[in-house]
DNA sequence: CATGAATGAGGTTTCATTCAT
DNA sequence: CATGAATGAAACCTCATTCAT
């Protein structure tokens, strides 16, 4: 019984995140919540129930691929010399930012909606940059945090243009970073 | 006489202009419509005569600068060598970018309504830059567009950075522009 | 339990229709929204819910009326002889239309939006007073739609004149139909 | 001097009364001022000057035909015996109220801006028609102004019937006052 | 006497969020 | 714990009318 009621709470929990990915690379984060609720199936006040916040939601949606992404810091830097190490991260990075769509924009959102997100965002990512940073050799005048929020913005949509014209622009800001 | 009504239309118009650049730079360019008349001291159905669209009001706002710094080009060209006439440009159109607040978020956004923005903005630059880049040694994969919109973007507020941090951004990728 | 809420939903989609009713027949079909859904005791937004766009309430608020008047035809063909039969038809139908300013207008405006609550109209209608007239004697160059339509015209509120006004000149009409 | 200006306004003023006529035929009595105002090539206030009521404008627009429909009933009194004078008069007058486009929808309006029209309408057809029918023999329940509604709401447009239609009601209304 | 810029109330519609069921 | 109807605050835009010039 009380099984049954927590796997149904699961499965609506799973329809939930789903739609969101969906209708935040559809429609952007800030989509209407009935969107994203009628794609799942679900009532809105079930959206309010398990993401209270907003941002809780799109955290919720890209936790995975965030930590996922954190994670990798490590074995790059095992597996590779320090400057090789810290441009393929980036390069990962870029492709985690650059893909979900939606995740730069809630990133760079003035909305206090998204407090949290950019919180638990930069909290996860800058120690494995500076991390990696301290390891190799690029400008000294460039912080982990610079080249976060350098990458989120190169990473924008540009109306007009095509999707992975963000990862260009980083490859030219990479190169910029050489000593 | 009629002087004196256009002066008085005139009076008005300079307050919204002058009140949108606040607001711009305050609330973005999406701020209601309600926030720059009270603060101009107008009705809105003012600001509906002077500027039935919204981007007429963005425009209007930054024509003198977007202007200004196109024809800046010309001289740069004729008073450096290429590569710092290139530089200087590109420097000079990063502070209108990253002062003008609303201007970003209005070149980047998807509304429809900041269309005309978009087209008179960058059929301005476009050639100047143009004009700069044919003249100076950089990497041959980057375009004048490529320029324009990484700068935009590197120019975009960050919540919780000094508005400086922009610049240092176009900084590295201006490096990496350098064969 | 679904039930409840149902039942909930109902009693003020009721309350929409019959406040929508009086407005109508007092301020005409194109009174402000605020005006109907103060009077129901709902939020506008809850107007906009159940009825997207306006000519769906106002089809809505009709199309009992007129079931109602068409499903009398019956009854009073039962009970009366044919002349009776068909005077007092028209009489039920002249109380529909002249309470309801609301009809007269949908009926008569261009806009397309009408359109479907005309067809309903008609059809639903015409059957019946067809059949009244089968039976009944009355002049042969009048159909039933220039009944319908005239008891439409005719019940048109006038300024300065009591309400009761139209179903005179209605009787004067009637008068003129006989043989 | 004074002669220029005097014909200067009667040019304005002239404009506006065909600028009135044309825009009350296609876009209804209730069109916005400033249609009026374009089409005349005149400023707002000039309108208002002249015609500080809506209605005082669809009179001026409209008074010479009144006054010649009013002044037939003379005449037709004149050359026919009484009861042959009054259905012909009303036939001219429903000629009036169904060719210009406006005047049936003012009359009817229960826009307060239209009382004034509505009172210099009646005011200068009901002795006409009162005239007329004390002279003819009609049912005594029937009034001069019960007879000049009914024309104007039978000769107000159906969508889906042909001009002619409220011609052939008023036919049927006008069998209905005989004794 | 003409002008038309300014006003601002008034209408529509959308959507985040709450809460009764 | 789920539902989704209800709420009502915004935001937009239009236009009749006034009034300074």
């Amino acid at each position: 019984m009380a099984e049954k009621r927590r796997a149904d709470a699961r499965r609506n929990l799973d329809a939930l995140l789903e739609a969101a990915k969906a209708v935040f690379a559809a429609s952007g984060v800030d989509a209407p919540a009935k969107e994203i609720t009628d794609r799942a199936g679900v009532g809105v006040g079930t959206l309010y129930r398990h993401f209270p916040q907003r941002s809780d939601l799109v955290i919720a949606v890209l936790e995975r691929e965030i930590d996922a992404c954190a994670e990798a810091g490590a074995g790059l830097s095992a597996d590779n010399p320090p400057d090789a190490a810290l441009t393929k991260w980036i390069q990962r990075y870029t492709e985690l930012v650059a893909t979900k769509a939606g995740l730069a924009s809630a990133l760079q959102s003035s909305d206090a909606a998204h407090e949290a997100l950019r919180a638990h965002f930069y909290e996860r990512m800058s120690p494995v940059l500076d991390s990696l940073i301290s390891a190799a050799k690029i400008r000294p005048d460039v912080s982990a945090t610079d080249i976060l929020h350098a990458v989120v913005l190169l990473s924008h949509p540009v109306p007009g243009e095509a999707p992975g014209h963000g990862r260009h622009l980083v490859d030219v800001f990479l190169d910029g970073l050489k000593i």
